[in-house]
DNA sequence: ATAGTGAACACAAAATTGACTATTCAATAT
DNA sequence: ATATTGAATAGTCAATTTTGTGTTCACTAT
């Protein structure tokens, strides 16, 4: 019946839900699965009913961290009023300023995401696939509005995003300070803005 | 006498030597301060009369290394007969196949050099800016010819060398393919003379 | 049939131990 | 004086055991 398959999905939810308070208080390391079941008025063994494992767990919870990202970079792509340049420079900042909170306002969240990511190369290319459908669409605007000349757009997505590298990989927010990345994050912006404005 | 500070010159290269052989075959951690003594007919106490540590062994060897990618570097950009747009692609080509080189060529020293970088930072910064002085001169050089047109030289060679991060930091290079690699850094580099060139 | 459990198992993390190695220093040779 | 050493020290690394945790499964309850 219909109301066991809408349980099902509460259930894992709340597993989820439970999980996620779980990372977010001590990491993901450092979670049970007994706490998490603990917290769902359940048994262990019974988380397996509903996630294959405790990986599986963490990522669900990373490609919802990963699809606000995207999402965040589409809301500023989908502004069709504004002009692409303005629209390319906040995709830039987008991912740079989410990557920045999500290391100091959540730091054990995003130390989850980066052990996840580690274990499930697919969803880290799945993710990186799908910032890139979103620039290349931004991009096709700006060729179509006249306002950017670009041969390949798939091709020049993924080298803005290859640009883009420093920004998005936390090994380098701990080597620099803030505000030099900042700068630089201007400067790299200035530079792809040129590279892809018709001349 | 001076055949004295001469003969310290010596032995220090011949410690080097030793070292970087060692390190070449089985690695920098697992390379004893004996063994290098060993091979310089000397014990592991006298050493320090010549480097602080085998940390400071590792990093004048790390220097060298850098050093050399430096100068490779520096050769591509020295060519003035040659348009500066040329020699800004052949210097992010040259940064590339330096890093692709050594990976596949000499890991064990690519691997000490990673692990001295983390333990001297003042020396990746002094790398890092030597690079930029020399990507610096060459945007100079494309100004003052009219080929390239660069408002803050300094701040867009800082941008430039952050949009090749991808390529200079080996983590990468066994996540990606190598061919697909070498068409992100092609599109990258198209995109960045874009980026500079006078329109 | 579906949701759930406790106990068993296998694997991985943590703690312990022991061996090894970097580094120092007083003593020696040149 | 300067270069060198052997022996002592302190700290690191690797192998070991122990503990804890993820996962499975036969079984129970609804």
């Amino acid at each position: 019946m219909e109301s066991a398959a809408a349980d099902t999905e509460e259930t894992r939810e709340a597993i989820l839900n439970a999980a996620q308070e779980r990372f977010r208080q001590v990491g993901y390391s450092k979670t049970t699965m007994a706490e998490i079941a603990k917290d769902c008025s359940m048994s262990a063994a019974n988380l397996y009913r509903y996630f294959e494992n405790k990986l599986d767990i963490g990522t669900s919870l990373a490609c919802q961290c990963l699809g606000r990202k995207v999402d965040a970079m589409k809301t500023v792509v989908a502004r069709k009023d504004r002009p692409a340049a303005e629209r390319l420079a906040g995709f830039i900042q987008a991912a740079f300023q989410h990557t920045h909170e999500q290391i100091t306002a959540q730091p054990r969240i995003h130390e989850m995401v980066e052990a996840v990511c580690l274990q499930q190369q697919p969803m880290v290319h799945e993710h990186q696939a799908a910032k890139q459908a979103v620039l290349e669409e931004l991009l096709r605007d700006g060729v179509a509005a006249g306002e950017f000349s670009v041969d390949d757009p798939g091709k020049t997505a993924a080298a803005i995003l290859a640009a883009m590298t420093l920004f998005e990989v936390p090994i380098f927010w701990h080597l620099y300070e803030h505000q030099h990345l900042v700068e630089l994050a201007e400067g790299t912006t200035r530079l792809i803005l040129r590279g892809v404005l018709t001349r």
